[in-house]
DNA sequence: GATGAATGAGGCTTCATTCAT
DNA sequence: AATGAATGAAGCCTCATTCAT
């Protein structure tokens, strides 16, 4: 089971594809590496003004793109909140899979790992983070709703897939879904609620709320070393 | 220590209304009740169509007032977000106050409590917790800093002084702090995860979220007829 | 049978008040004044850029109002044109009330006289009724529903009753049906193909359409006096 | 007289194809075609969402062609609505002589069979006639001018000949001027009130409306076998 | 030659706030 | 005091046509 996210991650590949988002441009390379550079460069301004705050006029200047050529990407403002949401799903998993986790096999040491490959990765994407949970209930209800497959397959069903092989731990199907969403959920709260922690203290704090996940899991810690 | 939240909550309220628009003496007691009407009667279309696409109109049209006598009690729709934070605030309080929480003295049994009783209220109250989380950085520079300042104050404080009083609690201030930022946080999973959850099992899940806290702080919840 | 012109316009009233159109203002009777308005104001941009080509700027312009309080009184675009027809139907009624033709008793000379009086009337408004036929198609569904319906029922219905009370006429309902909507075609005539025929001789052209209708129909045109 | 129809759409086309947009010698054939499938595969779409609903981009589309190449054979786009008020005489003029109109020689049968002729095909045609009547209005100035001009030397042209040929018909030039216009205007009646016909009945309607104009011209139908 | 990406003005519509009545 | 009509800038999006490749 331990290879099943690389698995996941082709299928949201895939499915993301598969969703029409082009506006006029018909070369599909083209068009996907060009909704990349929006997402990369639109990003500054979204974070900074939040999403109604932030014009088309904004974003397609951040691009360097006329507000025409913007829109041949894209088929409406929507559409770039959605792509956000997809990109953040794929340097997540860019930034596991470059980290060598798939290479671990223990199951409780993948969990580790996996937990603190997450926590640095989304400390350090504050507030790509922080958007995406403060935008996502603005996406238009065809988006929002693929949105939340996505992450319920690909980051809640990652945790769920972790957290079911690891031996001895004592939860039913409900019980191991709803402990998914959670530590998703608190892999997530240094950018949710970084405005008010010691930004010095960035790495005590990933130690902090591993070893908070570990004990409200009732499962011990591997040694620093091995996680 | 523990009459603390009482005294934050009167400080809150001098603050808040310390803040107000209209000065005029007699009118104040007025235009605070008035101020809560429009706040509840407004929390339906907010909660439903987002801050942003909620318009004036919309919100008088809701409180069943003129928009000028709207203006009368808030000066700008910004205050309206901020009338709500703070509402936000003081139903927490007064649904603690009004459980009896502040009659219960082991400190253990008081973070049980209030645990359990942040929990369901919060479970109770999803759409305004998803509305705060998500809306909140829309707040206008000033009234943001003050809700950040009276979350910290008042909700963040309130559990950096429950995890205070636990004996044999070994958290140095700065990782109290984290916790009761973390506890926070996870009081508020059921809101902002609340979609992806199963809503026929919420007793069950406060249950669980609750021996996750603990076992987490590496405490032990106490029996069910203390919680 | 010869009052039903009347009591079928008095329902049309009642269709296109019940039908909302109202912006953001809540007077009705206001609103119906400054419709009005707005249609006669924008006919004449409209007449001469045609539908698409007249923008909502030029409309605004041409009304004397700010963009904005255009918007009060429309909710969209589309309502302009469907004023526009509902408008053309409304003065339309009002030249043949005004110019007594509901005293008129005999059915063929009520026959000639509706005839006479919507052949002048249209010709001197060859402009609207250009529009009309040109820009209906535009119309939004809903809206061109309606306004289909109103035609059949006021216009058509109102030539299907006058043919159905002329004694002698052989017609059974199918082809007194399409006899109805002929002669609701016919009386448009000047006004569709005004671009090719002698302006000068407007006069003599309607008199040759109602021997042509007339004699079309087997009947016989009454002396000039009683027509 | 009877072989005029003829010549005047010799001259049409040289009109037509005096007017081309490409000069170079040996294009011209290869341009007509590809002007004839552009308005043919343009069509569907432009029927159905109308003119200016209809981009290039639409065009290109349905024709399977790029915009480059489209630009080719068309200098605007509105070349193409001229294009197709163009192509509408012809397709008619080919369905009158596909179907023997010339070999007639009585003139009154003559005339019958034009009506009949015109009747169905329109009929067959009502989308077009429809676009026609509708779109017309927003050709460019030059293009319109032309368009009248063939329409009212063709099109009511051949009315007006074939009025002129029957013998016992007292019209002056100017009543049958405005004679040859009602014709081509009743012709019309089919497609433009199509939506308010009852359709099972096209062929009863057909004879309907020869019969009208028949008496109402003060002629005598021919027997059916000669119409 | 053929392509389709790029332009950018201009389209329709919304809305927080004010202020004449 | 109370109303809601009025403002007008700014929002998102479209599209005929061009021209570098």
């Amino acid at each position: 089971m331990s290879g099943s996210i690389e698995v996941q991650l082709e299928e949201m590949h895939k499915r993301v594809t598969q969703h029409e988002i082009l506006g006029s441009a018909l070369d599909r390379e083209l068009t996907e590496k060009r909704q990349r550079q929006i997402v990369e460069s639109a990003s500054g301004v979204l974070f900074e003004k939040g999403y109604h705050r932030t014009s088309i006029r904004d974003i397609a200047a951040a691009c360097g793109m006329s507000m025409g050529q913007l829109y041949h990407y894209i088929s409406s403002k929507d559409d770039i909140l959605y792509l956000i949401h997809v990109y953040s799903q794929e340097i997540w998993y860019e930034h596991l899979r470059d980290a060598g986790f798939q290479s671990i096999t223990d199951p409780v040491a993948r969990l580790a790992r996996a937990l603190r490959l997450s926590l640095e990765f989304i400390e350090g994407h504050r507030q790509l983070y922080l958007f995406l949970y403060t935008e996502s209930k603005h996406l238009e209800r065809e988006h929002l709703k693929l949105v939340l497959e996505l992450d319920d397959k690909n980051v809640v069903g990652f945790y769920r897939h972790l957290l079911a092989d690891i031996p001895g731990l004592e939860l039913d199907a409900a019980r191991r879904d709803t402990a998914a969403n959670l530590v998703a959920f608190i892999v997530v709260f240094l950018a949710l609620r970084g405005w008010n922690l010691d930004t010095s203290r960035i790495s005590a704090q990933v130690d902090f709320l591993m070893e908070f996940v570990f004990r409200g899991l009732g499962l011990q810690l591997p040694p620093a070393s091995e996680r």
